[in-house]
RNA sequence: GGCGCGUUAGCAAAGCGGUUAUGCCGCGGCCUGCAAAGCCGUUUAGGGCGGUUCGACUCCGCCACGCGCCUCCA
């Protein structure tokens, strides 16, 4: 059985979906008018990890994650860099795409785009007018009035009155209530328009959630995530636009992420205290960010640093030198057996995947003591069942996938470059046979050298009984 | 000010009212020409003060400290 924290609730809650035997997911993606940053692979690579568990658990999954490609920031952003809206947000897609794919990430069924579902927000709208949830103010903009919806504040725990004694921002005298949120803000010149019964303008932030994910599955679907961040006010508002304009619960369960943090501080553009996905991506294996975040749990702050990831890597070194030389068929996973079930029950609690991860370790120690063909096809098809430990072991340890990120450049954005070394592989292969012949000659000064001499390198010699093999460092 | 979350060994990070978490690092041993990898063993825990209990890191209360949201933010 399935648990899972939903924040409605503030406490975990076993899973029912609305539909037996399928899972409806929308998860509040991008906002495209910069590089994605590391909180940003943390939303992707959770909700990646729980899509997997979903499907991996039997059920039929639609995983909607959407994109927002008008907005303020990007209106601004176009206007600094001399480009228009489309160019801008379309090169900061592509960019996403490419770094989620680095990070293992399954796309999701269906990213929707704001701008192609105005008309859309213009009938939800014009709906909540009707209804009494919104009004057409003086100024042109038309507001969601807080008042109207009863339960405002459900979702964060928060009250309208604690909301206005916390009042710190000017209060918008056109507003009936300082709550009260823009569902659509009137055209000034020179911005992008669309043409409504309001005049021209643009849509609020928020009602872009309620319509997409309404489109795509329904006034009533499973499960709604994003950061922590958007709990208040993104989320709550968009409560408060479906519910109030369809008159139904909107999403049974409400999972939030947790940050990441840079010395204990969020990671936020805002304090410009950000690394970017691709920035990381040249220090650090993609799978090897991958593991740093689910090696913590979903919901718990994550503190980056680059101590962090290398303390990230030598542990998914370990599991792959584990799989090393294994020959490992790809069957089907045997969850009756001890260590698969508690890798279930561990992901059945919460998306448990520090609990999943300890799984994979013993079953790495078992794999070294026994060298059980079987263990090691449960220990890399359990991996899998989180999108790690796919690739060739020697691929991950010799790093042979950064010739390939040397190759990908971005817009003059360097991409991954790799150590720059004169000891390519057939180097590396040319060395290790002086060596055996050395050795072989009882030439122990020489061998050494020449292990000393590519261990300055970053390449690690290891005499197995298989012979001399190397990593990288 | 309001609301919420957290505090576990050198670092990271989980579960659990009583039985080895796990990984990295350190230390000792085995293995090795020597290493590396691996194996075996091992040192470091549970913010403070009370309470419940036969027994609390685990439940309850108070305090301290840290963080987040209340404004765009994943």
């Amino acid at each position: 059985m399935l648990s899972i924290y939903n924040t409605l609730t503030r406490r975990k809650d076993v899973f029912v979906p609305i539909q037996p035997g399928k899972v409806r997911m929308y998860v509040c993606g991008m906002t495209v008018y910069d590089f994605c940053h590391l909180g940003h692979a943390r939303v992707m690579v959770v909700f990646d990890m729980v899509s997997r568990w979903f499907r991996a658990s039997g059920f039929d999954v639609t995983y909607v994650r959407n994109i927002t490609d008008i907005d303020d920031k990007i209106i601004k952003r176009a206007n600094e860099n001399g480009e228009t809206i489309d160019k801008l947000t379309q090169r900061f897609i592509d960019a996403m795409d490419e770094d989620s794919a680095k990070l293992g990430i399954i796309r999701p069924d269906i990213e929707p785009r704001a701008t192609q579902y105005i008309q859309g927000m213009l009938d939800m709208i014009a709906t909540l007018i009707e209804k009494g949830h919104a009004y057409h103010a003086d100024n042109g903009d038309v507001f969601y009035s807080v008042r109207s919806f009863a339960e405002y504040g459900k979702l964060s725990g928060k009250s309208l009155e604690d909301l206005r004694a916390g009042e710190r921002v000017e209060v918008d005298s056109f507003k009936k209530d300082p709550m009260d949120f823009v569902l659509w803000k009137s055209a000034k010149p020179g911005e992008p328009s669309w043409d409504s019964p309001w005049g021209p303008g643009r849509p609020g932030w928020h009602i872009e959630c309620s319509v997409m994910s309404a489109s795509h599955l329904g006034r009533h679907f499973d499960i709604h995530g994003g950061g922590m961040d958007l709990q208040f006010p993104h989320h709550e508002n968009e409560i408060a636009q479906s519910e109030g304009a369809h008159g139904c619960v909107m999403a049974n369960t409400w999972m939030h992420n947790g940050f990441v943090r840079v010395d204990d501080e969020k990671m936020s553009k805002s304090l410009g205290n950000f690394f970017t996905i691709r920035e990381v991506l040249k220090k650090y294996d993609p799978e090897v960010v991958r593991f740093f975040i689910l090696r913590a749990h979903y919901r718990s702050p994550l503190n980056y640093s680059d101590a962090h990831l290398d303390d990230a890597k030598a542990s998914l070194t370990r599991l792959y030198t584990a799989l090393r030389w294994k020959e490992v068929s790809t069957n089907n996973i045997d969850w009756n057996h001890p260590q698969a079930a508690r890798f279930k029950d561990a992901m059945d609690d919460d998306f448990n995947t520090p609990e999943a991860m300890a799984v994979l370790f013993d079953l790495a120690n078992e794999l070294n003591k026994t060298g059980s063909g079987e263990t090691a096809a449960l220990l890399k098809n359990l991996g899998g069942v989180v999108g790690l430990l796919q690739r060739e072991p020697n691929e991950f340890l010799q790093g042979t996938t950064q010739n390939l990120y040397a190759s990908l450049f971005v817009n003059n954005n360097t991409f991954f470059s790799p150590t720059v070394t004169n000891y390519d592989n057939q180097k590396i292969d040319e060395l290790i046979k002086v060596r055996i012949e050395a050795k072989k000659a009882k030439n122990f000064a020489e061998a050494d050298r020449i292990r000393k001499e590519l261990a300055d390198a970053g390449i690690v010699l290891e005499d197995t009984p298989q012979g001399t093999t190397w990593r990288r460092a």
